[in-house]
DNA sequence: ATATTGTTTCAACGATCATTGAAACATGAA
DNA sequence: TTCATGTTTCAATGATCGTTGAAACAATAT
């Protein structure tokens, strides 16, 4: 991964409703939520929360799949599986030890 | 680490001069780099440098420590640890695997 | 004391971001 | 078709962010 793409991905999950919003589909899993369900659970706004789901699927981390008049939403883990491989080898000093972000050497 | 933390610590390494720096700063290591040498390997000027070091040192990220005239940051590797432990914990299923990734169950 | 070097602070500007309300679009039911 | 539901789009607003230039501060040398 390039330095770009782990700032979008990072930029993407700077923000509180996006984050808890992210949480809460890697809880559900690879089946989705629907939107509206999300909307209620996290006290958002549905438009806002359409803004923050824009926003993680801009950058990759949501797959969604309609299914009537639902859109259900869930994590693309390879992603975000990518994110943390790029923290821990770029910015934990590669160490692949238990405790994965350490001094060198 | 409460969502709150992780959010204020993924916003400020959400961009590229912060990310390259705190990069930097892992690869040296411990001991720290000068924010002089900073500014010139990254090409920030230094006042925008510094106030790129202040958004890092505010979330925990940076120590510093003066030395005549220059001052030497170094990451803290402990509360990187945290970050990283937390996103796989909680947006990655809390899966231990290699892959640290992946969709639940 | 003055000068020089390394770093930070301040004010200002344009750009981007998050939220709101209203409207629009899409799907399915009556 | 008409209606209700689920979701998204649009425009406007206030807030925050990153950069710039000039000035200030701190530590050392002359």
């Amino acid at each position: 991964m390039k330095l770009d793409a782990a700032v979008s991905l990072l930029g993407a999950l700077a923000q509180e409703s996006r984050l808890a919003l992210f949480r809460l589909l890697v809880q559900k899993g690879p089946d989705g939520i629907a939107a509206g369900e999300i909307a209620e659970r996290l006290g958002v706004a549905p438009n806002a929360l359409s803004f923050h789901l824009k926003e993680l699927s801009k950058v990759g981390l949501l797959k969604s799949r309609q299914e009537g008049r639902f859109i259900y939403y869930a994590p693309d883990f390879k992603v975000m599986n990518g994110l943390v491989a790029y923290l821990s080898e770029n910015c934990c000093a590669g160490s692949k030890t238990a405790d994965p972000c350490c001094p060198p050497r």
